[in-house]
RNA sequence: GCGGACGUGGUGGAACCGGUAGACACAAGGGACUUAAAAUCCCUCGGCCAUGCGCCGUGCGGGUUCGAGUCCCGCCGUCCGCACCA
């Protein structure tokens, strides 16, 4: 999950702008110390073990999970963001009488740490454990209510080998295996690139142009569940539709139909026919010609003795795999001088072209192709002058004159020029040419079988790099592939490496590889490719359930605890990550590590923090840390702090370490609080969207902490505490019911994840209290009713503003431990209003407003609504043609 | 190219099932307090006509409905995902 690296290094330099510096003074002066506040409290939690989980606690459980975090040395304010989310979750949850699980680790191997090796010569263990014990401080100061009983990184030996388990269990179910496989190498960096690390052609570091080789790699079965994840799809309803639909996508099912075209010359193989796939045999009479793949192996079988084909497949392989490349890629082939029957036709003879559009790992890596119906084969067609026959005539057309120009026609028609088919629809002549072809055969199997293909592909897991999991085999040449016998494990990552020279370490490692065969006893290698990542975060959450169990899971508790409630994190992995998740619960369950199948039940994913960017005079971008801003609207302008240059205030970026528009949370915790951070953070955007980090903001959730702050402190001061009243007053009545209606809200708020929403309540029941508390106390049912209002408005911010609700409790007079206190109890009473307020309509414009009480009739309504003088005026002695009257909601004239 | 999402004041955004458009906040303007500034508190804040019983207004054009930001059709724009998948 190594995403948004972002590793500030701004932190030396404060205040980021004048107005901060002014700030801390300020708050020198008030009395709410943040700081003081935050460490204090976050002391207690501790000693206390507020947010140690307990697996065996009666309680209903709840798991709330934040993608775990690369440790690159710094948080950054997406982790914030995330974070925040998280906890808002946890501490609602807990305050609601969850038993709530809510750990946090490391998604700790991976390439950043063996780039630092080899730039700052520094050992990855060190550099990734160092990083993590930067970062986990970092954590901690945001308050965060984790159980860190539970921590682990995926680079912790003890990690590592519950994973070399999984992996041979999953080599025993035949889930894991190898094959031959085609990869980006690296030449200079003698290494295997990822598709986004080739730029051009050319690996990103090395510069060097990347080669297609073929390695024997490891593969994990994820095919297997191919239908079993898109149908799964529908169950997940609480995992936004986006989310589902990508990976639906990803999946990719077609249905269609392999069908075998007999050969009329004999195939170089000696394969009697080509076996193509189609999703189009409506479209079987439009044949033009048959394309292969340049890597279908009757094309490379004739490349031996035809040097031009052998030329052309060598061209193939040069275009890049890019996308820019693919889209302007020229469609090409070459005449193979193969020729096949039509299966339905056999007057027909059509000629085998290889072409380079055609992949080999989709379908059969052949096709028929019809150019009229479909744009690629028409284009191709069009090149090398071959038939266009359209047997798809749309609605209207003229079966006599119709025909295709450079648009090839793919929407619905009718069948026509096709024998048996003519008149049909595509989907009976789909039927139609599958039930013909089934019954024929050609050497004795059918010549047409039905398939559903899919998209998704194995998941190739071996990375030839050293810092991540190996994988736990052995390979001896008397006994093939032999898996490490699972008490030889763990095989431990060797210390003693050196990135001096490119390639894989391990590979060149003077005697980690050397290991004597657990089968035969002679000397034998290991396998010395370590595991993607992608399969470290696979099953932390598994994990996190009984971090220290002897086995991957101890299966009851991860049943007990599974699937995650609520899952939170970046949509940059809304189809790898959750997909391959998704795939190794089912493994897990197929081995017998769990017995839930779907990981994720409840998944969010939040937007991206953004920021202004900034340029200097010379084109460099500058920090917002190293700029001050002058001047509102119009005339704002930016300069550089140091020296007075001017800026050029530029667009509004994710925050980036590479456009340097980053705002290091460290920095904003310090000068305000952590408090502060998340409020800003959880405020005014909806959480999926994305949201600009201003100064502005950050100020605004800072003086809002002092406003409360100052309200509860005056409200504890000036308003006596004491027993539930017998009776309320209207004033009084009216403040409670604002506070009861705004706790319901709030909790509906929390339980949609709708935090900005249920920040705009409390603003609201601040208002509401402020306003009520000016008012004066005139008796002890306003004194209860303004307390009982101060409490709920410090429990409804506390899963936000954790530590200031901590001090505002304790200042109303409390003594436990917010945090561990049950969530305000709503008096149902005070919901329901006597009397209600209609909005009055005259023919759908509002014109007035209706008091009423609540129970009454329709007819009651109606009445009440004719006689008030703004409907009396806009009906000017005319009769109402109809009044509609939507109960408890709104009152419309027609006029 | 295919698929999807979104479009509301100066800004971020609210508006639950079709029922008072602009909650709440930021910015801005005015005032109080202050020697002054900051902080704090109060007021104004979609547009127009000018003071009311007003008109217009949720990207644009149509439609359905007593009633549309919300539903339907057609455009325009922005963003995202996939991309030679036969």
């Amino acid at each position: 999950m190594t995403t948004g690296a972002i590793s500030g290094d701004s932190r030396a330099t404060r205040p980021h702008s004048r107005k901060t510096s002014e700030a801390i003074n300020i708050m020198a002066t008030e009395r709410y110390n943040a700081r003081e506040a935050e460490s204090r409290w976050q002391r207690v939690w501790d000693e206390n073990n507020v947010f140690t989980t307990v697996n065996d606690d009666p309680r209903p459980k709840y798991y709330v999970l934040e993608m775990f975090p690369y440790p690159s040395g710094r948080i950054h304010m997406g982790h914030v963001r995330n974070y925040a989310m998280g906890d808002v979750v946890a501490r609602y949850k807990r305050a609601r009488g969850f038993n709530v699980l809510h750990p946090m680790g490391w998604d700790a191997f991976g390439m950043p740490a063996e780039n630092a090796a080899m730039q700052n010569k520094v050992h990855p263990r060190d550099w990734t454990y160092e990083n993590i014990a930067a970062m986990r401080s970092q954590l901690k100061i945001m308050g965060l209510s984790l159980d860190w009983a539970r921590e682990f990184a995926t680079c912790d030996v003890d990690y590592y080998a519950q994973q070399q388990r999984l992996f041979l269990d999953f080599l025993k179910a035949g889930l894991a295996y190898r094959k031959n496989s085609k990869v980006n190498w690296d030449p200079v960096d003698m290494t295997v690139l990822a598709n986004e690390q080739v730029i051009d052609g050319r690996g990103w570091r090395s510069g060097a142009l990347v080669e297609q080789r073929e390695l024997t790699q490891w593969f994990f079965k994820i095919s297997d569940w191919s239908e079993e994840l898109l149908s799964a799809l529908d169950t997940l309803d609480r995992w936004p539709e986006k989310v589902r639909l990508m990976q639906k996508n990803w999946i990719g099912r077609s249905e269609g139909l392999r069908v075998r075209f007999a050969f009329t010359t004999p195939a170089p193989t000696g394969d009697t026919a080509l076996e193509i796939f189609t999703t189009r045999p409506d479209t079987l009479f439009g044949a033009s010609f048959m394309g292969l793949s340049p890597d279908h192996p009757i094309s490379a079988k004739l490349a031996e003795n035809d040097p031009k084909i052998a030329d052309f497949i060598a061209e193939c392989r040069k275009t890049g795999t890019s996308a820019e490349a693919i889209e302007t890629a020229e469609k090409v082939g070459i005449d193979t001088g193969l020729t096949v029957e039509h299966p339905l036709d056999p007057s027909l003879t059509l000629p085998v072209y290889i072409a380079n559009f055609i992949l080999m790992d989709y379908g059969t890596g052949a096709i028929f192709a019809c150019p009229a119906h479909d744009q690629r084969d028409l284009d191709f067609a069009r090149k090398y002058g071959l038939p266009v026959k359209p047997v798809v005539l749309p609605e209207g057309a003229d079966p006599a004159t119709f025909e295709i120009g450079t648009e090839a026609f793919t929407d619905e028609g009718k069948i026509f020029n096709s024998g048996f088919m003519d008149g049909m629809t595509i989907a009976e002549a789909k039927e139609a040419a599958a039930r013909t072809l089934e019954a024929r055969e050609i050497d004795g199997a059918p010549q047409g079988a039905r398939q559903v293909n899919y998209r998704l592909r194995d998941w190739g897991i071996s990375r030839q790099r050293y810092w991540g999991c190996p994988i736990p085999v052995i390979h001896c040449e008397a006994c093939g592939v032999v898996p490490v016998p699972v008490e030889d494990l763990p095989v431990k990552l060797p210390d003693d490496i050196d990135f001096d020279k490119p390639g894989n370490p391990l590979d060149r490692h003077p005697t980690w590889r050397n290991v004597a065969c657990p089968c035969c006893g002679k000397d034998a290698r290991r396998e010395t490719d370590t595991m993607d990542t992608f399969v470290d975060s696979s099953w932390y959450f598994a994990r996190f359930t009984d971090s220290k169990a002897a086995t991957p899971t101890d299966k009851a508790v991860a049943d007990a605890w599974l699937p995650v409630d609520q899952y939170i994190g970046g949509i940059e992995h809304a189809i790898l990550h959750l997909l391959y998740s998704r795939f190794f619960a089912r493994a897990m369950c197929a081995t017998g590590h769990l017995g839930v199948k779907e990981p994720f039940k409840g998944l969010f994913t939040q937007g991206m923090v953004t920021h202004e960017t900034y340029r200097k005079p010379d084109g460099a971008w500058a920090s917002p840390a190293e700029v001050r801003i002058d001047g509102d609207g119009e005339a704002r302008k930016a300069v550089l702090i140091d020296g007075g240059a001017d800026v050029t205030i530029g667009s509004i970026e994710k925050m980036s370490k590479s456009k340097k528009n980053t705002v290091d949370p460290s920095d904003i915790i310090e000068t305000y609080g952590a408090d502060t951070a998340r409020w800003f953070m959880l405020s005014d955007s909806p959480p999926e969207r994305d949201v600009q980090w201003t100064e502005d903001g950050v100020q605004g959730a800072w003086r809002f902490m002092q406003r409360v702050w100052r309200l509860i402190g005056d409200i504890a001061e000036t308003v006596p505490a004491g027993p539930r009243p017998e009776a309320f007053g209207e004033a009084a009545t009216t403040l409670r019911r604002a506070t009861h209606k705004i706790c319901v809200a709030v909790s509906g708020d929390f339980e949609g994840l709708a935090f900005n929403r249920a920040v705009a309540r409390v603003y609201e029941l601040v208002n509401t209290l402020s306003k009520a508390h000016q008012g004066g106390v005139s008796g002890a049912d306003m004194a209860f009713a303004l307390r009982e209002a101060a409490d709920f408005l410090v429990q409804l911010m506390a899963p936000m503003a954790p530590h200031l609700a901590e001090e505002c409790w304790r200042a109303l007079g409390h003594d436990g431990i917010l945090a561990m206190a049950s969530w305000p109890e709503v008096e149902q009473d005070l919901l329901v209003e006597n009397t209600i307020t209609l909005p009055v309509q005259v023919n759908g414009k509002k014109r007035a407003d209706l008091t009423i009480a609540r129970e009454a009739s329709k007819e009651e309504v109606e009445a009440a609504t004719l006689e008030l003088d703004a409907v009396v005026r806009a009906l000017a002695g005319k009769t109402a043609r109809k009044i509609i009257v939507v109960p408890q909601r709104i009152v419309n004239v027609v006029v």
